[in-house]
DNA sequence: TCGGTTTACTAAACAGTGTTCAGTATAATT
DNA sequence: AATTATACTGAACACTGTTTAGTAAACCGA
């Protein structure tokens, strides 16, 4: 009796539509303006069938929340195949930048929102992805030190400043609080260029940190 | 005729009194969850007085947000005494810290919501304060240049660099996103210890660019 | 095939949100 | 005293996330 399979499926079938009409509605108009309602009415079906799907709205994005890690881990893992750890680490910070640039709904959801953060906790488990993008950077981090970089840092401190400094130019771009000091300040139309030269100046940093 | 003058002071008063109540909710419980019918209820009106006083929610963090960046740049303005360059480059990021970490709310209102950006930007004016800020940053990186820093670098895109650090740590630790990362990896139970460690690694980045 | 049970779904309601508007007392002016 | 302006509010509108009671349809043992 393939019936009951076929009745699973379908399920499951219904389970990911929700979740990709939630993820088209986020990223076009944000967490806050993405209601339940409108996600329903994507999938036509009612909003209280979602409730049969998912305990609530951040359960979905949760799920959100664990397809964009896999996401930026992916970006990441390319990466493996340089193998100077400097520049491997300089690559890393542009992927994150592009994929912050690409994806700036998703990148809030990951870096920014509570929300999600909260289901987390009260899980326990999960925030795995999160935490394999973290060593990435550790790791790394750790083989410049080998190749003489970053003499007498602590590694995992070094690591903290480094993501603070990333996910600081990322949210200040996509807040658009960049912008209001930028116009003003650099003869810089394009806030991405700026992002990017900003960067640059960040590296060159770093890069006289060698021993 | 000082019954006219009286009334108009009463006016004030109460246009005040919005704030206050606006300002002490939205610490306690936040943005979202500050509604204006709990701003009412806390001034003891009818929710629809406040729109007399004020456009509309916005127009309320937006003047929330100047007293926000009056409180900032008072932090910084008293780091003036400090002569040398570079130590007050390293008092304002510690300043920076402890503002954001005293008033996360506040920080927040001023640097990740878009909510009051927007408002700035059809106003054309304001965000005086923000740039102010701002400004106070680049001149101390100018004159770290001047006493040898910073060699060979952009004053604009270091400033910005280094603005996004802070930023990055600050966000991190009041999202809640560093704790998540940190419980695992530090042996650091305090967050605020550990971004005081991650901010001191940094300034140690910061030293070695001396010319 | 009938009758009972399970499944999948939904209409309607609840309590909350920001916001608007017609209406009402009170005070000021003519 | 009559009129006008001021300050304020109750009630409504259109939303929000979420819950619950109820309904068709499919399934299944007799």
């Amino acid at each position: 009796m393939g019936v009951t399979e076929r009745k699973e499926r379908h399920k499951e079938d219904l389970k990911k539509d929700i979740l990709s009409a939630a993820k088209e509605l986020f990223t076009q108009k944000g967490y806050e303006a993405t209601s339940i309602r409108a996600i329903a009415e994507k999938i036509e079906y009612s909003p209280a069938t979602i409730y049969l799907y998912y305990k609530d709205k951040n359960e979905i994005v949760h799920a959100l929340h664990q397809d964009g890690f896999r996401l930026l881990v992916s970006h990441f893992e390319v990466l493996n195949t340089v193998t100077n750890p400097f520049e491997r680490l300089k690559a890393m910070g542009r992927a994150y930048i592009q994929f912050a640039m690409q994806n700036p709904d998703i990148y809030q959801l990951l870096f920014v929102m509570k929300e999600p953060l909260e289901h987390v906790a009260n899980c326990f488990e999960d925030w795995h992805e999160g935490d394999r993008a973290f060593d990435i950077l550790l790791k790394t981090v750790g083989e410049c030190q080998e190749a003489g970089y970053f003499k007498d840092l602590d590694k995992t401190m070094l690591s903290f400043s480094i993501w603070s400094t990333m996910h600081g130019m990322c949210t200040l771009r996509i807040s658009g609080h960049l912008g209001h000091v930028a116009i003003a300040r650099a003869n810089q139309l394009d806030l991405d260029h700026l992002i990017g030269a900003a960067y640059e100046t960040y590296v060159a940093t770093l890069e006289k940190l060698k021993a």
